[in-house]
RNA sequence: GCGGGGGUGCCCGAGCCAGGUCAAAGGGGGCGGGCUGAGGACCCGCUGGCGUAGGCCUGCGUGGGUUCAAAUCCCACCCCCCGCACCA
């Protein structure tokens, strides 16, 4: 069994076929300069593009999905009479590029056997993958010959790159002119960091891809007695902190006094180490051991109660402060480390000050389902005996944190665990933070306001973790937490901006529909976003040249650069004259040509030339992706346009479509399934590729690319080759008779015209293909199958419509085809098909026959004996006015009730014209409505005419000897010389159910 | 946790917004037949159950509800997938 991955070259001799047809029309494409698109006023424009690929590996089945969808569309319009623009660039910005070039470098050995077994580097190009710039450079190369071998009808005269100097020019205008519309800011934000890189980290930076997720803990500061220290506990609880009984420090741990802000602050060593990348000014200045600590006495500075340091091995001094206050009510490891203590017998002596009671859980929030102590119960609940069951701890933890958040509300009666020691005048102004904003919420308003309180009082901080540490860099550090000071951010948070972004998505079509929700949502919380680097590739930001503009921002309005940059490139403009003044006129009309054209030395004319284009492509009609880039790429680029142009140049159209599975398995660089995209071209030969991927899903699913359905789209294109043969051969055929079959070939073709047209138009490429490639190809089986296998006129009719509407999907193969079929145009380049007449009749008569042959085989197959005669009976014509009456009437009560009525008034008793009339009605319900409309516009069918006719296809079709077509008022002697059972059945003759009775 | 999407027949997957045309498209797999020396190639048919006459029954995550009528609408529950930012 061969997988698509050990294959290497043409799967067949068909393949190889496929493949040589696609490299002869690519060149005749080029030759002809086919999709080079310059502006022409005598046609409605359609500019489209798709999300240029980021160059740091060959181009995958993964990515042909977006760019293939894309050109289908683009050549779908081209046929509908568009002048269509589809350009292509490629992306340099960012660092991924340069840190695999390090890699690669550096000699990293699976790396390197990626590129080669994988992604088919030669090994004598390995070389020029060790330089950054030159390693974008290799596989933007490889990827232009991959989208050209792909055959998509791409413009290559506006190819450009990101680090192009015509493009930073571009840029530096674009941040130039956001800056002073005022959406970028300078902040600090907190990022992951590696200490020993001294830069950010995400996670493509991290070992195993982890993302450090940055949490934020509270300092509460409880003050030692009788010293001016602080001890520093974390929380991820503040609103615990009225219940807390202790304190716990790990024993074995090193703590050191700091200096922080205007206090001196007791934290583990390590955690000083992680502050200093958060605070200003942490300064160590003396250490202690965690066993020196225990036994003092602290103050709660939110209840001024004084409560003891214990020790707790589960304390770590990794995870924030390395100090923890303790909350026995409410936190499951506080429960159970207490309760080891006091059964161990040690607390006498460790502190002896302190009794059991003082420790009693403090219960402070009420939640439903659980005791005033939720930490007990889960913790009996779990059996959890020793603070060593981490596990158990941490799934109980879980539990009571998520029920307290969601269900529960702090106790009213909170103010009467405040033990200051105020004379009673004062007590409620103290108490009144804690009555008022604390006591009686819910958790989470409380978690924020004692947060707020304490913070103003100068107990509490915060301090940035990883949560899901530890996460190490690719160099083996542990990341840590460094809040960035002066970062840039663009800020999308901007209330103005958001509004003018949904009033936009208002008039951007977003296909599929059901994606639309995603990006209002996105859009709702979207905020400040830094938007430079402190390295990679990309243009500098214009007023501090030190960063370096990130890479998902430099790519939000590159779509209109594609309008210009040929013509800038042709009439040799250098890089140093495209000043923000040149493309303020270029992109927005701003300015007075004629100044601008002395003051560059740019000719005016060019300048206006250069104007009009843009102004001729502008606004994008079609914006391609994958999913991924909704919430990020696809907004923004909304975003920056709102920004940046006037309404009637905001985009018109995004399209958003899923991704590429191999053989049902996600491709990843891990399981080594990933198929590039040129391989995939030999193997299967171009169209096969495009269509395989197309038709194994809707656009917003995951497509399924296998073997399977690549030969099974193969094995379709080779009927579509014997069908143009056959054609081609036909010509000057004798038999030109025009038959039912030609007629009603005629109407299927015109039916496909329009619905093939429509599922494109839609993006529905899948059920387009299907139709095409499947449905399509099944009427004219269906066609020969009633011409009993002679070709007739209108085969040819179909065929060549049929290779015009292909030429969108599969392009090479259709003008091959339009080829043979006499044609010196390309089919590219054609109009889309008009449809031919449509004959309601012959569809209806077509589908009347199919019916009747279904209830004989269904008939057949029930009475077991194998039937070789069979005996139809129409009913008499003018009994159409019963199923007219069913079908005006069709869908409403009054159907079988007119019907009746009907029935009665051509003469028929009671009981017998209840019983046709249901037949009918029941029939015109189960009916495709189309059919019904067909039947009801010609108002009835000629039965005798249309079974007589056919009556051997019947025979053939339904596996009979002999057909014979009776009317009901024709033959008396019939009636008599069947048998009961059979006259019974002519009982219930009505018109489209004809009797059978089968011998 | 927040946000988005989804659970359909042996499998994959359409249908659901606009309820009846839905035992439910299309593909795969399986079964039978044809073709053939043979076939994993091609063509035809069948592929929920029952039925000696074109019919009946069950059925679209689970449980309720609305309706003459629900895969489709409403409510609750269970389960699954994706995204959550300085990263392309």
């Amino acid at each position: 069994m061969s997988t698509v991955l050990s294959l290497r070259g043409p799967v067949s001799e068909f393949a190889k076929f496929l493949l040589d047809v696609a490299e002869k029309w690519q060149r005749e494409w080029q030759r002809r300069r086919a999709f080079e698109a310059d502006p022409d006023p005598s046609k409605p424009k359609f500019f489209i593009t798709a999300a240029f690929p980021y160059p740091n590996s060959p181009l995958h089945l993964g990515h042909s999905r977006t760019y293939t969808i894309t050109d289908v569309y683009a050549r779908f319009k081209r046929m509908q009479g568009y002048n269509v623009l589809f350009p292509m660039g490629f992306h340099f910005t960012g660092t991924p590029i340069l840190t695999m070039a390090e890699a690669i470098a550096s000699g990293d050995r699976e790396l390197i056997d990626l590129m080669v077994s994988v992604y088919d580097v030669p090994e004598h190009d390995l070389d020029k993958l060790k330089d950054p710039l030159s390693m974008a450079r290799y596989f933007s190369e490889e990827a232009k010959k991959a989208m050209i071998e792909a055959g998509y009808s791409i413009d290559w005269r506006r190819e450009f790159t990101t680090v192009d100097e015509e493009f930073k020019r571009f840029i530096t205008w674009q941040f130039l002119r956001l800056r002073e519309k005022g959406y970028i800011k300078q902040g600090t934000h907190p990022v992951g960091w590696c200490p020993v890189h001294s830069m950010p980290v995400g996670m493509h930076d991290t070992k195993g891809d982890a993302e450090p997720e940055i949490g934020e803990y509270t300092l509460i500061l409880f003050r030692i007695e009788d010293e001016g220290a602080y001890l520093a506990a974390a929380t991820l609880r503040p609103e615990t902190v009225f219940g807390v009984t202790n304190m716990w420090v790990n024993p074995d741990t090193l703590y050191v006094k700091v200096r922080l802000g205007n206090k001196v602050v007791i934290v583990s060593e390590r955690a000083a180490f992680k502050l200093r990348f958060q605070k200003d000014g942490v300064e160590v200045i003396g250490k202690l051991k965690g066993s020196e600590l225990v036994g003092k006495v602290v103050v709660n500075p939110a209840t001024g109660r004084r409560v003891p340091v214990l020790p707790a091995e589960f304390v770590d001094p990794d995870t924030a402060t390395g100090v923890v206050m303790s909350v026995p009510a409410h936190a499951p490891y506080d429960y159970v480390a207490l309760r080891e203590l006091l059964e161990s017998g040690k607390l006498s002596r460790i502190a002896p000050n302190v009794d059991a009671s003082m420790l009693e859980p403090i219960p402070l929030i009420e939640v439903e389902g659980y005791s005033e102590v939720p930490a007990r119960d889960v913790v009996e609940k779990h059996g959890i005996r020793s603070q060593r069951e981490r596990n158990k701890l941490d799934e109980a933890t879980k539990e009571v944190y998520s029920a307290e958040f969601r269900r529960g509300r702090m106790r009213r009666d909170l103010a009467k665990l405040l033990e200051f020691g105020v004379p009673a005048e004062l007590k409620p102004y103290v108490e009144a933070p804690v009555v008022m904003d604390i006591a009686g919420k819910p958790v989470p308003e409380a978690r924020e306001r004692t947060k707020l309180w304490l913070e103003a009082l100068g107990y509490a901080d915060k301090m940035y973790e990883i949560m899901n540490r530890p996460v190490y860099c690719r160099c083996g550090t542990e990341i840590v937490v460094k809040v960035l000071k002066d970062q840039w951010f663009i800020d999308y948070g901007n209330s103005e901006w958001k509004e003018s972004v949904l009033k936009a998505f208002e008039s951007i079509r977003v296909v599929p529909p059901e994606i639309r929700q995603e990006f209002l949502k996105t859009v709702d919380w979207l905020h400040e976003r830094a938007v430079a680097r402190t390295r990679g590739l990309g243009t500098p930001l214009p007023w501090d040249k030190s960063w370096i503009i990130e890479s998902l921002s430099d790519s939000t309005i590159y779509m209109a650069f594609y309008t210009v940059i040929h013509k800038i490139r042709k009439y040799g403009i250098h890089p140093s004259k495209l000043v923000p003044e040149f493309w303020d006129y270029v992109m927005l009309g701003k300015g007075d040509p004629e100044k601008l054209a002395s003051k560059l030395g740019i000719p005016r004319d060019v300048l206006e030339d250069l104007r009009s284009e843009f102004d001729y492509w502008y606004p994008l009609d079609s914006r391609h992706s994958g999913r991924d880039l909704v919430p990020n790429h696809l907004t923004f680029f909304v975003y920056n346009h709102v920004a940046l142009f006037p309404p009637d140049k905001w985009p018109k159209q995004i399209v958003v479509n899923g991704f590429v599975m191999l053989e049902g398995k996600k491709m990843s660089k891990s399981l080594r399934n990933i198929l590039p995209l040129r391989r995939a071209l030999r193997i299967y030969g171009p169209d096969t590729v495009r269509a395989a991927v197309l038709v194994s899903a809707e656009l917003l699913q995951d497509a399924d690319f296998s073997d399977a359905v690549a030969r099974s789209v193969m094995t379709q294109l080779n009927k579509v080759v014997k069908h143009v043969e056959n054609a081609v051969e036909s010509t000057g055929d004798t038999e030109r008779r025009e038959t039912l079959a030609d007629r009603w070939l005629d109407s299927r073709l015109a039916i496909h015209v329009k619905s093939v047209a429509q599922k494109l138009e839609e993006l529905r490429i899948r059920a387009a293909s299907i139709e095409l490639l499947y449905e399509m190809e099944h009427d004219l089986e269906a066609y020969l199958d009633l011409r009993g296998g002679s070709i007739g006129p209108a085969y040819r009719r179909f065929v060549e419509s049929w290779v015009k509407m292909l030429a969108p999907i599969t392009p090479h193969i259709a003008e091959e085809m339009w080829q043979r079929l006499g044609h010196e145009t390309l089919v590219s380049l054609e109009k889309w098909p008009e449809p031919p007449a449509y004959h309601p009749e012959t569809i209806a008569a077509v589908y009347y026959l199919r019916l009747l042959i279904d209830d004989i085989k269904s008939i057949a197959k029930v009475i077991k004996t194998k039937p070789k005669k069979a005996i139809v009976v129409t009913a008499p014509r003018n009994w159409w006015r019963l199923f007219r009456a069913a079908a005006e009437f069709a869908g409403s009560r009054e159907a079988l009730r007119e019907t009746i009525k009907a029935a009665r008034e051509l003469g028929l008793d009671a009981k017998r014209a209840q019983r046709v009339a249901r037949r009918i009605v029941e029939l015109v319900q189960r009916l495709d409505p189309e059919i019904v409309k067909d039947l009801l516009k010609v108002g009835e069918l000629d039965e005798q005419r249309v079974l007589s006719q056919n009556a051997d296809y019947i025979a053939a079709k339904a596996g009979l000897e002999e057909v014979v077509v009776l009317s009901m008022e024709e033959d008396a002697r019939l009636h008599e010389n069947l048998p009961d059972e059979a006259r019974r059945k002519l009982e219930a003759v009505a018109p489209l159910r004809p009797a059978v009775i089968l011998q």
